[in-house]
DNA sequence: TATTGTTATACTCTATAACTATA
DNA sequence: TATAGTTATAGAGTATAACAATA
């Protein structure tokens, strides 16, 4: 009925909707962890890349700068980040994970992809196999605009 | 490197990860329409079930009762939705989607649709042949613990 | 007394505008 | 003057606790 079948026969109305609809399902288990998408998001930033400046950090996650200076606050607070100077620039602020921020974050993605775990043990082996099969697509999908990369 | 292949070969984390990702690609499109997640999956949820109590709703979502008083509040507000009284009992409170609430939601799902494929196109053939092959199984993954169940 | 919903309060997360400090 | 960052303010969205109305 619908005209959004193309060449691989993607109707992306539903992909859109199936999306969404596991969004929700991760969203709901970010409570453990206390973090939030985009403070999760910039820690793995800072455990990729290593200290970046406050600005860069604004533009790698698409918030404001006044937003990214809120969030490196609580992180601080938090003990999750700590702020440093660039000794080259007076104005720069520097922004590093700490380790008790790299601990919060393995034991999130040790809890959320145990969770993701229980989700496919429900589902058949099959099924198992083509998610497996099109996840590298699914990293480039998400890779393309991702941001940090 | 991880013990997480498993059955299907299926890394539970790097899913989460790039779950994550096109989550927050996803999401980063959510401010042409204004509606937050819970919003859209409320209206949706009343676009499928008919009205619906407000304590229902607030299950449904998976959050609390004011949570659910306040988003109906805004959503009122903005006309996308409506309070009736249930004639049986004089404490519910029913909701309903609005004609304009439906209209909303429609231009949102063409919206995002369209910039999906647009994700979509930057990836090969083979890519999105993969990703469509996986959709009812990301379909059942999400339908699963969907909610409510 | 139990259920349904609202109000009060607080915190995260986001934005825009105005400001400070350094270059 | 331009850049880096912060502060001020406002609003969405969430939670818990206390309350009001109905059953």
């Amino acid at each position: 009925m619908s005209p959004a079948d193309l060449s691989a026969g993607l109707d992306y109305v539903r992909l859109h909707v199936a999306l969404e609809r596991l969004f929700r399902l991760l969203r709901r288990d970010t409570q453990p962890s206390g973090l939030s998408l985009t403070a999760a998001s910039t820690l793995r930033n800072l455990e990729l890349n290593g200290p970046r400046r406050l600005t860069d950090l604004a533009t790698d996650e698409s918030v404001t700068q006044p937003a990214m200076t809120q969030l490196v606050s609580r992180l601080e607070r938090d003990g999750l980040a700590e702020r440093t100077t660039d000794p080259t620039d007076g104005r720069v602020v520097l922004v590093r994970v700490t380790p008790a921020g790299i601990a919060l974050m393995q034991r999130r993605r040790a809890i959320r992809a145990q969770h993701l775990a229980g989700l496919l043990s429900t589902l058949n082996e099959e099924d198992e196999r083509l998610i497996a099969a099109a996840l590298p697509a699914l990293e480039r999908l998400g890779g393309v605009t991702g941001g940090i990369a």
